[in-house]
DNA sequence: TATGAATGAGCCTTCATTCAT
DNA sequence: GATGAATGAAGGCTCATTCAT
């Protein structure tokens, strides 16, 4: 749905190259955190000049937020299209957990962790953080609703709360593996995610 | 289970407010995070002087990395107890679970959230991770040992794997709670958590 | 009389919006004074990009030097314009007194105020004044002289004392009406004004 | 009466070269002017640190501001003293007069010219002037009370818009006084205005 | 003629840190 | 043990200016 991004209040301002910046800004605060994301670690990367971001982005908040949107944006939207792949419940339950479980570049999962982090102290991007949380879940919502009402799966639960935690599942794995702690093992998990999934839907074992 | 706190060459000097100090610098961490805690906001919450602070803690940065250790040490500290309580496996389990989704002062979480931030760029604090979730994992690993051990749990996958999942899912829902989500009620979750619990481990439904 | 304004070296390019967007310039400057006048609040008022402005007028300072000239050129204009309705002295005077507590504006009087304060700092502008000066004396000096020659008024002072007595006395109450003093009534300080200016010149009260 | 000075918000920092710096202030903003006077001009003239003075006074704002207080509570004090030393209205009135051309050094004057262009654009120091022209009429008004009174004076007009027009011409001649026209010549200046008010309040001429 | 893109210089400000008391 | 004075380093921001179109 409505992957219209950002409608930010600047960005009527730089050239073609502010697109190829704006990633660049996404790398270095992946790599860098939020916190020490500098105009000049930035300009380094990119090889603008200071106020050239400055004058794409205004200030360096805005630019970083920026950022934070334009990346959290494509990994929804990145996931809303491996659900739209399969056509049956089950398999498309599949994709989405192995959305969240695939071998990305660890920046993208790092990105995600600023964006929590970050969210939590600014009210604004807290706000985002509501309405992107609800299009993350939405594609785990309809999957589980439509099994269920093909009698393929079985809830006890409200589906709301199965969403819940099994996002949880998936956010919380983020952790260890941007820590990079030695027990993550994204294949071995997914056995077990999957089997925890069959579970609560009341789906058999392979 | 050494609870050998602080690991660090830090300097001991100070008086008796000295912990009375320390517990003020969690506060403001949880409260401001990591990187917008300064000197200066501990001071006026603590009624003392910059300098205080300094002659106390070192660095800025030893101050807030050892408020970090001793809140997640009080943490953790906390699990082990309340594992503790419980002499068989399900209530034991149970009991860690209900640790993990206590209603305690929001600080703590977002504390949590912090440290797991902070470990990201900070190489030191990273190999503090390490070993305290190493601590934080013993618990729950020990609880469902026991219990596949007596023949009351039936785990078809690696017990680490296990484990990593809930802990997972536990930290998972740290997320939406500090970032105050709508759809998080701490309840109807534990009963999906514990559900999906008895599903994994082979545990008849109550 | 040689009304030979703007003495200066600077450019004269632009269209026919020149003109217009110099009256810009002046109404931003003695809104905003000299020193935050920045070339984006004018572009802002006059619809104009920056770069216009530049093209215009140059630099920021040529720009705000030649709207400082253009203005106190249009004050003395009306000044000695007041002056030559009336044939004789004392008519003449008390018009041009009129001249220099007419109730304009108040942009005008900022602007003048404006004028001297940058002239203190900047050389050439303190040579415009001087020029300019003497310009706006010399309509009350020569009405003066007029009057002594007649026979009408009896001055026992230098009649370039009592010219620069007359003018400082007009200037002076230009800033209690700029910064809004609330003792300050036009109307009843043209009465002491001109009373005073009777009894310097020998005149009967009316 | 009450020069106690300024109830300024901050000043509970700084030793005792504080008081020194700010004399410094006040001469490098009388040099260079309001807008003109960065932290650097003064930190280098004073021979202290830039973030010294922010230690000291906060932001630039505020320290001019300060330096704009303190020059003029200063001003107005010698005014106040000038008027205690005579008894009687007459010489009181003279030695008022002679006070607001008194040869000071220059940097006083244009200190008054800052600080009435400062005021037009903020509201803070307008307010300021406000208070502070109210004192600097006062003793001008009380000398010709009295004078009125003791039967010495004969006004024809209100004491008020007396004292307003006397004030404005003593403001008024600061002008070209700190522009440095040729033609201001304050011996000659001091004869005029003494005629000038002599003929205001129906003194004899000596 | 008029403008948008890009940049560099200059300055304020924040903040940890050193030092003397 | 505890603190105030003083400072240097670093970064964000404003703004005029240059250049290509």
């Amino acid at each position: 749905m409505s992957s219209t991004s950002v409608p930010s209040r600047r960005r009527r301002v730089g050239g073609a190259r502010r697109a190829e910046v704006l990633d660049v800004v996404v790398d270095v605060l992946s790599e860098r955190g939020y916190e020490h994301t500098r105009f000049t670690d930035v300009a380094k990367v990119a090889g603008v000049a200071v106020s050239t971001l400055q004058f794409y982005f205004g200030s360096r908040d805005d630019m970083l937020v920026e950022a934070l949107h334009h990346s959290t944006e494509r990994e929804v939207a990145r996931l809303e299209q491996a659900g739209n792949q399969e056509p049956t419940p089950w398999p498309r339950l599949v994709a989405l957990v192995d959305g969240g479980l695939a071998p990305l570049p660890i920046g993208t999962w790092r990105m995600l962790m600023e964006f929590w982090h970050a969210a939590v102290h600014d009210p604004e991007l807290r706000a985002h953080s509501v309405s992107l949380q609800e299009r993350y879940r939405r594609p785990f919502a309809e999957a589980i609703r439509d099994g269920v009402e093909q009698g393929e799966f079985h809830v006890a639960d409200d589906v709301e709360d199965v969403v819940t935690a099994l996002v949880a599942l998936l956010d919380g794995l983020v952790i260890p593996r941007v820590l990079d702690h030695e027990y993550f093992d994204a294949d071995r998990l997914r056995v077990v995610v999957l089997r925890q999934l069959r579970a609560l839907l009341g789906v058999a074992d392979p």
